[in-house]
DNA sequence: GGGAAGGTACGATGCAAGTAGAACCTGAGC
DNA sequence: GCTCAGGTTCTACTTGCATCGTACCTTCCC
């Protein structure tokens, strides 16, 4: 079951729903942008200058989320995402390599 | 270039094209139902019996071709379709196998 | 030639999803 | 206390895409 920010355990990830996430420029940018960074990069919603407004990039990040693809980590007043990449790496083996070649 | 049914070769074919490709419930069974058949396998539109109408169901295969996931040979009066299955594991390599394992 | 089968192309429709604005919340800092 | 920054949520709008019906094409067969 997901925890109460929406994330979901490895085993509960779904594909289609992993690949619908990606499957928008914007969402797919943003996991890019993570691959080029160090792995335990952290980064606000703010860092990624999405060319929409605030409300529509905490969307964004709220259908990564619940895909399982990034994690929300709560630091008082800003929130940072995260990569979750040995665990993608675990389910979905390959897949963010792709994302990386591209 | 692709050819004149909208076949991309292998360097054509791009990632978010072929995720948005996936994404479709009805796109994905029928990626799916091919590995699991033999890798040569050609399939009528028909054969996937899919729940909508004839015309919906050629637009399924036109994104799914234009994308680079299969290709469609003419047969004369019918045409069937083929996984490019070799194809694709050279240019995603695990892709595939993603969705097989699923 | 005529009809049936298998696909494609075009136009129209309906719903899902991306988008934005406003209100609200929380914590940092003055 | 107040203000600001960063995110979320809600509602509403608008775009995109899946869907369908119709018309049309090609080949096979009678």
């Amino acid at each position: 079951m997901p925890d109460d920010d929406g994330h979901p355990t490895p085993a509960e990830m779904d594909l289609r729903t992993v690949l619908h996430a990606l499957a928008d420029p914007l969402r797919f940018g943003v996991i890019a942008q993570f691959l080029r960074e160090p792995a335990d990069a952290e980064r606000t919603c703010a860092y990624f200058e999405l060319p929409v407004s605030k409300s529509t990039t905490s969307h964004h990040f709220k259908v990564m989320r619940e895909a399982g693809l990034i994690r929300m980590i709560d630091h008082g007043n800003s929130r940072t995402a995260i990569l979750r990449r040995g665990e993608l790496d675990e389910r979905f083996p390959g897949l963010l390599d792709l994302i990386a070649a591209d």
